[in-house]
RNA sequence: CGCGGGAUGGAGCAGCUCGGUAGCUCGUCGGGCUCAUAACCCGAAGGUCGUCGGUUCAAAUCCGGCUCCCGCAA
């Protein structure tokens, strides 16, 4: 099928190599331009056009879609393109009417959750943060409306007590390749049956800002594991950030008398929390430092009982 | 030229301010102890101190260039 893929982040590439890669003919691709990013504000390329380029797919980056000089020229190149379908992966561009009605076969959209739950910007991370047990991909028609377009096919997985949203991300990334290319061929044989998404079960997953990242040591030990697994947490150790990559639940069998925070065991990392229980810092990074096992980092470091960390 | 931290045996660090024998906690290898062990004891191997140049009798340490890694901010 003659396709036009819209897409910018890591999670979408797997999609556009498997459009790239199943036979299909990707006439171009969208991705949103490069930006001055990064130490020293380099210009880098989306993963997605980075991913184009190794394919040869012509690459279009405009600055919007709705309005301005960029949007008149995307129509008529989109004209040009003449696609029979538009998929979009979380390319980070509301799409207007008149391109959801461009195509022969209208545009799909694969998303990172089983709608109608987490619509929006982070489904991923957010199902984290829930302590969600289960999460999955959902293929749809785009409609107007933010991720409220029916639904045509999912897939479904388990999230794993200690497992990552980066995990998650990387597995839910590669099932909607495979959803999509299955959409496609139903499309193509006619055999979909749209489902409209329930709205009063709908929930959105709203954009992840720093300092949702910030661990509050008052709060239980479970819902800073989901936010350390979920988003990455850091507080900070002696006045220097560390961030906290991994961490585990673990019961206190002292320490009663210390502060939210504090380190309850120096040899294991485990700091007392809110709920009276401690979290084990399993896998840190110190400022300035690389990602390390907590294991290694106490090898160097002399840490002590009771000082408190977040000061 | 956005701000800042870092590069020292396989891992994580100290030493650098005040130049002069390479240190710590582990790991590895060999031996010992033990019913046994990731425990304990003894011993060993392993580093051109990121790289290039400068200062000096002497540089991990002082000065300058370069490469790479990372935190912040966007």
């Amino acid at each position: 099928m003659r396709i036009v893929f819209m897409g910018t982040p890591d999670f979408a590439v797997p999609c556009l190599r498997a459009l790239a890669e199943g036979g299909h003919e990707v006439a171009g691709v969208f991705t949103q331009p490069d930006k001055p990013k990064g130490r020293g504000y380099k210009m880098i390329p989306t993963p997605v056009k980075a991913a184009a380029l190794e394919y040869g797919i012509p690459v279009y980056q405009p600055l919007s879609l709705r309005k301005g000089e960029d949007a008149m020229i995307c129509m008529e190149t989109l004209r040009t393109l003449n696609p029979e379908l538009i998929v979009v992966v979380a390319y980070g561009q509301i799409l207007p009417k008149e391109i959801l009605e461009l195509p022969k076969h209208h545009c799909i959209n694969i998303h990172a959750s089983l709608l109608p739950a987490y619509r929006g910007a982070a489904p991923i991370q957010w199902s984290v943060l829930n302590g969600e047990a289960k999460t999955g991909v959902t293929s749809m028609l785009m409609a107007e409306g933010l991720d409220t377009g029916d639904m045509l096919l999912r897939a479904e997985t388990e999230i794993g007590g200690d497992e990552s949203a980066d995990s998650l991300h990387d597995r839910l990334s590669e099932m909607g390749a495979r959803v999509l290319l299955d959409t496609i061929e139903a499309i193509e044989k006619g055999t979909l049956r749209p489902e409209p998404q329930d709205d009063a079960l709908s929930s959105y997953a709203v954009r992840i800002t720093k300092d949702m990242s910030a661990l509050d040591f008052s709060k239980p030990a479970q819902q800073l594991h989901n936010i350390i697994r979920g988003i990455t947490g850091f507080t900070t150790l002696e006045g220097k950030r560390l961030k906290v990559y991994a961490s585990q639940v673990a019961a206190l069998s002292n320490g009663a008398e210390l502060a939210n925070g504090a380190v309850a065991d120096a040899e294991h990392f485990v700091i007392k929390c809110g709920d009276g229980m401690g979290l084990r810092l399993t896998e840190i990074q110190p400022e300035g430092k690389k990602r390390m096992k907590t294991e290694d980092f106490l090898r160097g470091k002399k840490l002590e009982k009771g000082i408190v960390l977040g000061q």
